[in-house]
DNA sequence: CAGCTACTGAGACTCAGTCTCGACAAGATC
DNA sequence: GATCTTGTCGAGACTGAGTCTCAGTAGCTG
């Protein structure tokens, strides 16, 4: 069980209310190892009994994401996932076999991002970079049955 | 009215049979201009009374993605889209007016995922980059009203 | 503690994408 | 050209993620 404090406090810092469903929803993001889909929270909200609404919890998302507090993430299969993040631009890399992630800043992409943009003459306004791959420990683990 | 005959090549070269239904979507995908999604190309055809099934052009469109003639992209919306696109490994840049794109290569990318995976420890087995921004064309035109 | 209003849960709804199935047609073989 | 095999087809039922509506409720502010 992880602690969902900074998710509340950044949200009582916004002009959000800090209700007892997002507390609860907070506490559901903590708990989570690795990405989650939406209907894994909803999953989790029903079998604990939590009597949260599957509405609010897609509401509540999208509350987090709007504070940066979660990012939307796409995974290679064409699903949606999100990961609980830091606040602040960054990319992911996600590991594909036990969905931990890890945060990854700008550095080098920024380079990039200018090189294309001077070759193709866009004004580039926004970017998205996932990687996907193994993350450590489950390189040194065997394959999973 | 653009000339679908390369992705019918393709499609001939492939294991895949080349029937009046693939012909007729690879017409309609040569027809788009930017991105579109999958309903799109079912409008078209529903408008056009071409006589072709909603599965099969989900179908058609997913053999084409398998031939990477058409790349899956995530628009920042978070809707899906495809474009039409060069069968070999690279990245787009997308026009968040008109929905043009423009191919880049890998480039300058790989140096960032090497040191991203050096950083971090994770064997990068995928990657995907997305730029979104304003075409030279859209930027000179004023906004739309 | 009262009042305003953002927020909530329930459940109907929408819409992209998948699956199934009987019919059909592409291409190989003769 | 006739026949056969099998990949593909259209229609429409189905699924499941995400949205919308609405009457009731609970957070905050004064």
């Amino acid at each position: 069980m992880v602690d969902p404090t900074p998710i509340l406090t950044a949200l009582d810092r916004s002009d959000y209310r800090v209700t007892e469903a997002r507390r609860v929803v907070a506490q559901l993001v903590a708990d989570q190892s690795g990405h989650f889909s939406a209907a894994d929270l909803v999953a989790a909200a029903t079998t604990r009994r939590l009597g949260i609404g599957r509405a609010t919890i897609f509401r509540t998302l999208d509350v987090l994401a709007e504070l940066d507090l979660v990012e939307r993430i796409d995974l290679p299969s064409g699903e949606h996932a999100y990961v609980a993040c830091e606040p602040s631009h960054h990319h992911h890399v996600v590991c594909s076999r036990c969905g931990h992630s890890h945060d990854i800043d700008d550095a080098g992409l920024r380079a990039v991002v200018r090189d294309v943009a001077r070759r193709t003459g866009y004004r580039i306004d926004d970017h998205r970079l996932e990687l996907f791959g193994l993350c450590p420990d489950c390189q040194r683990s065997p394959a999973p049955a």
